[in-house]
RNA sequence: CGGGGUGUAGCGUAGCCCGGUCAUCGCGUCUGCUUUGGGAGCAGAAGGUCGCAAGUUCGAAUCUUGCCACCCCGACCA
């Protein structure tokens, strides 16, 4: 008899937790802050990669794969990018182990030291930046729009499955340019792709913006984000798109000739979206049932649940269903019959709740003398008896409607949870309740680091859209061009 | 790195204050029968270095010390 969840409203954080293992997406590892992605967890990636992939091959970008070492040195080029990650690095000083002369296992073997210490990439700027010195001679060599998907490692203090893991699996795009207009262009057309990856495929709305100083990519000039709204009323970075103007080129020292003869350094963007966004995915539909998916990114559309008493009831019930199976399957559809005769069927009910398969099909005998199934969506709970006949044109119909119900559920969410404030008694008040805050801000670091360390709320961006009205900092009382997006942030 | 908590079967737990038939219970697993429209019932069975190490003691899951791991809160964090 297996329970519930542990409720939202109850414990947030414990609900996140046990739906990521009882959905049977992902594990603690024996290593500290690593995660076991399993194999339904790691349907929904494949499946988010797919269709970013597809994105990133139609605007024109290639998959190359670069190494997981990164010389030590090479960190060290980018003054501003060495600060933002040297205190999360992971570095290999050594290439052997071996036999313990006490017979303790096995242990490093002090001799094998390396002359220079690798660093396990967090991110790969320095390393490929420093082939794109080789690559880049000529304009003609330019540009180059470069993708990878791969691991990387960030040494975090505190980790949250998904969320934030010492070890997380991403893609990094990496661009360079002949222009400064080219590369500025490029930044934003990503942060676009990620933008309509996150509301049409994930169903989660997304507000895009601009990064402050303070919470901006270390190394670049400039950083657009989408952000997103979780239930528990905190914000979540869901991509980043990086203007890194010409530092790492200067870094490394990467110069083309121009047409005109002149040699320059080149522009470079870079971008990048991780298995954060699975988190993103939960934390933003699901409910106390367990996941909820959208269509579009769940591994299994339709599952098909019989209802019978002996081997000659499922037969009978195979048989009839096997055209709406066809029929789903030939428009693309992902669908389990589920004829495991050893789950009984309330327990498969729960089950495929927990996992968020968004529609569920129930054929008993009852139903088969009335020439009717059983229809229940996922979002919704909600559950309907319906002719058997059209229903694989029904299905296909309310799969599309799940997909922008979700939708329309997130951002009516988002909306009820942002509010605009003018005072900062209003502001700490409505920040301990949680959601997005626009309101104005001076425009200054210093105030912004201010505003966090009292109230624990950070700008989550400048946002593209919206109110450009002028007003007064809410902190400061100075002059303030525009307001901003405040909240508390994963 | 600071403050708090936890570690007992595959999972979740009782017992610890007060040392001695205390290794408890539930889920899961196995066997059999009955079941199958919202997490099945009955009967039987298997399953344990009580986180690790040292110490105190006739005797330690229980007391002492040290270590390790994990969780929560802080610090930290694109």
């Amino acid at each position: 008899m297996a329970k519930g969840l542990p409720s939202r409203s109850e414990n947030y954080s414990e609900w996140y937790n046990e739906l990521v293992k009882r959905a049977d997406l992902a594990d603690n590892s024996d290593v500290r802050g690593c995660m076991i992605i399993k194999p339904y967890g790691f349907a929904i990636w494949e499946k988010m990669q797919r269709a970013l992939d597809d994105m990133f091959k139609e605007t024109g970008h290639n998959n190359a794969y670069f190494p997981l070492f990164i010389p030590k040195s090479y960190l060290s080029k980018e003054a501003s990018h060495v600060e933002g990650f040297a205190k999360e690095c992971a570095v290999i000083t050594h290439y052997r182990l071996k036999n313990d002369e006490n017979g303790n296992g096995v242990v490093v073997d002090p001799e094998a030291k390396l002359e220079e210490e690798l660093i396990v990439r967090p991110t790969s700027e320095t390393a490929i930046w420093s082939t794109y010195k080789k690559w880049v001679q000529s304009y003609r060599d330019l540009p180059i729009l470069l993708n990878q998907w791969a691991n990387v490692v960030r040494w975090e203090m505190r980790t949250r499955i998904f969320l934030r893991t010492a070890e997380f699996l991403w893609q990094e795009g990496h661009t360079a340019h002949a222009t400064r207009d080219e590369a500025v262009e490029e930044t934003a057309r990503m942060l676009d792709i990620y933008a309509k990856f996150a509301e049409e495929w994930m169903a989660v709305p997304v507000v895009k913006g601009r990064k402050t100083a303070n919470e901006r990519f270390a190394g670049a000039e400039d950083t657009l984000c989408i952000e997103a709204l979780m239930q528990d009323g905190k914000a979540l970075q869901a991509g980043t798109s990086h203007f890194l103007g010409q530092n790492f080129a200067k870094a490394f020292d990467v110069k083309f000739q121009s047409k005109e003869g002149s040699l320059e350094y080149v522009w470079g963007t870079s971008w990048g979206v991780s298995t954060r966004l699975m988190g993103a995915l939960i934390m933003a539909h699901s409910d106390d049932q367990g996941l909820v998916l959208p269509p579009k990114l769940a591994p299994i559309h339709v599952v098909i649940v019989p209802i019978y008493k002996g081997d000659e009831q499922l037969e009978q019930i195979r048989q009839i269903i096997t055209p709406l199976l066809n029929d789903l399957k030939a428009a693309g559809i992902s669908i389990k019959f589920d004829d495991d005769d050893q789950a009984r069927p309330g327990w498969k009910f729960a089950e495929y709740e927990m996992k968020g398969v968004p529609v569920r099909v129930a054929v008993g005998m009852r139903d088969l003398e009335q020439g009717l199934i059983e229809i229940a969506r996922r979002d919704t709970l909600s559950k309907e008896q319906r002719p058997l006949e059209g229903s694989a044109q029904y299905i296909i119909d309310l799969l599309d409607e799940i997909q922008s119900s979700m939708h329309k559920k997130a951002l009516n969410f988002r909306e009820e949870n942002t509010t605009e404030v003018n005072s900062w008694d209003d502001f700490t008040s409505q920040i301990e309740k949680g959601g997005f805050i626009s309101a104005h801000w001076d425009g200054t670091p210093e105030t912004e680091d201010k505003i966090k360390e009292l109230t624990k709320a950070t700008i989550r961006c400048i946002p593209f859209d919206g109110d450009a009205c002028k007003g007064k900092c809410i902190l400061t009382g100075k002059p303030s061009e525009r307001r901003v997006l405040f909240a508390k942030a994963y």
